[in-house]
DNA sequence: AATAAATAAGACAAAATAGTCTGAAATCCG
DNA sequence: CGGATTTCAGACTATTTTGTCTTATTTATT
């Protein structure tokens, strides 16, 4: 009752958020960048924001690095990250096939009464997030000074 | 990580499908329904549904009436209730208006990376559900049979 | 080798959500 | 009136999500 149409947990939240603030900050080297300075810059506390990105990092989105001048870096150039596949490594792989209702077995076959709304919807947002890259969302990023923080 | 694209709460969600339950019973009469069959025939917990349907009757979408024979029933014609005043009642009044990345205060003016997409999507689901009576949706059931249980 | 900086891992606590239960109040019927 | 049926209200418990903290491990530097 509270309101939200939270789609993503705060844990992929604070995930695509740090993914944004890497390819927004990418200076073109690939040096690591800290947990420490994203989360201080996003304000995202430190040890929960750890957790959500070793799941990027175990999903193959990321590489880590121990050690003094360490962090994460992106595994593979950001143009070849869509962001459908960051949402199904932190939200789960069937996030885009869900029944509004909750129904079990809910597709086309066996419809929910809102399901032939809810599909479209769910086809524009899988559509979009297949289609956008990590480096895409960089450049808007940085073209239109977009911020990532409240 | 266990997946859901949950935008609706188990409680929005039993309610909602209440709701739909109701309509597509219809008889005709104005009699009122008992959270008792409805729980059963949905196979939701009773008490719990108490809890929301009161929300719906605090809010004016349904009367209720105790007693023998006594249950809740819509308070105005099906044709004129909208999907949007329920989830509306249901999820939180700014419901279709907040932002994929939860950033406090993210419109037009100042947005987020993702609120070009995002705002599109809400759009048509706010549509959608601004659009869809009730009504609607009983016909829609009864006409294609469709479920509202697992 | 010692120290410091960084991620990895997991125990723990707090808060939000979901669900259960008990009793009260209203209403009908005999 | 008295009992049965129903919603209303709120306390209570359980589960999930969110957040905190401590320790271990890896790596660079001196």
């Amino acid at each position: 009752m509270t309101s939200t149409m939270k789609v993503l947990s705060n844990a992929s939240n604070y995930g695509l958020r740090a993914l944004l603030y890497i390819v927004s900050r990418e200076r073109g080297g690939d040096a690591y960048i800290s947990l420490g300075e994203i989360s201080e810059e996003l304000d995202i506390s430190f040890h929960f924001l750890t957790k959500t990105m070793q799941l990027l990092t175990q999903g193959g989105i990321l590489v880590s690095y121990r050690g003094p001048n360490g962090g994460i870096a992106l595994k593979r150039p950001a143009e070849e990250i869509m962001l459908i596949e960051v949402v199904k490594i932190l939200e789960g792989k069937d996030f885009f096939d869900t029944c509004m209702l909750g129904l079990e077995g809910c597709d086309d076959c066996n419809p929910c009464p809102v399901h032939h709304l809810w599909r479209e919807i769910k086809g524009k947002v899988k559509h979009d997030f297949a289609t956008t890259s990590l480096a895409m969302m960089g450049q808007r990023i940085n073209e239109q000074n977009l911020r990532l923080i409240p």
